[in-house]
DNA sequence: CAGTTTATTCGCAATATTGCGAAAGCGCAA
DNA sequence: TTGCGCTTTCGCAATATTGCGAATAAACTG
């Protein structure tokens, strides 16, 4: 096989193992963990500056209080767009996601 | 039953009745359906950018090229947040979630 | 202390999202 | 035209999230 000949592929492939092996792995979990907690943290705070219990943030998007302490729990992984997007409607707020560069170490 | 006794439970399904039904409802639909357009053009561009087939994307985050196609897809609604993790960690961006308050029309 | 409200945890059914291959469409160059 | 790479669409199985009640813990009130 020529070098030059769909490099790309390759490079590709060099780049996934060179990010999902060893450290970033790691690391990346570290960071999804902090995500989570961070999610839930700011649904606690957004219902307690609505000042409305679980029961009561529950009815507003039509589910139960068991599912909102759930959210508000720091080691949930399973926080869905959907249900961000509920509560902030029923909060007055819309849900900004964004793509923010990360700065690999030089 | 006194007038007075439990105000709170009813306010908050007032509030509920009056957001979710009539012409808010509504609203939210459309707002919803341009969020998702927009997280689709957003994985597009981010993709674009990084000069990526989406079967290169696809390896990344190890799926298939119809799976990113379905993300870039305006008119999808089943974005989930672990899946836009994933791309934004293939592609070296972490997702950012903000809640940001909706100022209601006087 | 008892009584009340709120919060947490668990299990399982219901729903939603993902995974994946196959087929077809599209654009482009030989 | 054919071939090739890229994209789009479809259907269904596999996985993940949600819904919900019940039981318990925790916090607060009288």
């Amino acid at each position: 096989m020529p070098k030059t000949l769909k490099p790309t592929r390759d490079a590709v492939e060099v780049l996934h193992r060179r990010f999902y092996e060893g450290k970033p792995a790691r690391l990346k979990n570290l960071e999804e963990a902090r995500a989570n907690e961070e999610i839930a943290r700011k649904i606690h705070e957004l219902r307690a500056a609505a000042a409305l219990t679980q029961t009561q943030l529950a009815r507003l998007i039509g589910t139960t209080a068991s599912v909102i302490c759930r959210l508000e729990d720091a080691d949930y992984e399973g926080h869905s767009l959907a249900m961000l997007r509920r509560i902030a409607g029923a909060l007055n707020q819309r849900v900004e996601i964004r793509f923010i560069p990360i700065r690999r170490s030089a």
